[in-house]
DNA sequence: CCTCCGATGTGCT
DNA sequence: GCACATCGGAGGC
């Protein structure tokens, strides 16, 4: 599902008036990944175990992130978005962002990281199951019409913050891109 | 019921 | 680089 994830790169996606390129993506395999939610099946990752294309949206320290089903490997595969670029609906986007905040946010970093992401699409639990696929949903994932892709290689590196499993390459981004967000390994991180 | 802890973000040193 | 806000999921008792 490395390609699947790959394949998002460059795909917009629109969220609630504001659309994004993504840049920067994670794979997260099924049952065999212990860094996946689905790792363990309850009825939060069961989303994952239905049909590819729809939204499995959680929460974490406060914040929402957003993942794409996706059809892997193996079952409940799914991509987590953490960063894009703001291609249409800025002012929303900065709105969005700027609410409950001193200083503006530069528009590099509106959707940069998957908390801060969400928050720019306006993505909530209320999206939870949304089908990317159905173009009348307010959140879409646009696989066909990708914009001009930034001239920029595609990199691979650890994923974010994952405790285990934690030296699998299954990040994604456009290297040097300025929304791609910093990497952090886990304070305790093992293999 | 209670405890632990994370696929985070921000601010400060 | 480090601390901490913050809150629901998951599992133990």
């Amino acid at each position: 599902m490395a390609e699947q994830a790959r394949g998002l790169l460059g795909v917009h996606l629109t969220g609630h008036g504001v659309t994004i390129q993504l840049t920067e993506v994670e794979a997260y395999a099924g049952p065999d990944d212990p860094a996946s939610h689905a790792y363990t099946r309850t009825a939060r990752s069961e989303i994952m175990y239905g049909p590819p294309g729809r939204l499995y949206v959680y929460r974490i320290h406060g914040h929402h992130c957003a993942n794409v089903v996706v059809r892997g490997s193996g079952p409940a595969a799914a991509v987590l978005l953490r960063a894009g670029e703001v291609v249409d609906g800025v002012e929303l986007a900065r709105a969005r962002r700027g609410a409950a905040r001193s200083t503006p946010v530069p528009d590099d970093r509106l959707a940069s990281g998957p908390g801060n992401l969400c928050r720019a699409l306006g993505i909530t639990m209320a999206d939870l199951g949304t089908d990317l696929t159905d173009p009348a949903t307010p959140v879409t994932l646009d696989t066909c019409r990708r914009g001009p892709l930034p001239e920029l290689p595609v990199t691979a590196g650890p994923r974010v913050g994952v405790r285990r499993a934690a030296d699998l390459s299954w990040r994604f981004f456009f290297d040097g891109h300025p929304t791609v967000s910093g990497y952090r390994r886990h304070p305790r991180a093992g293999g």
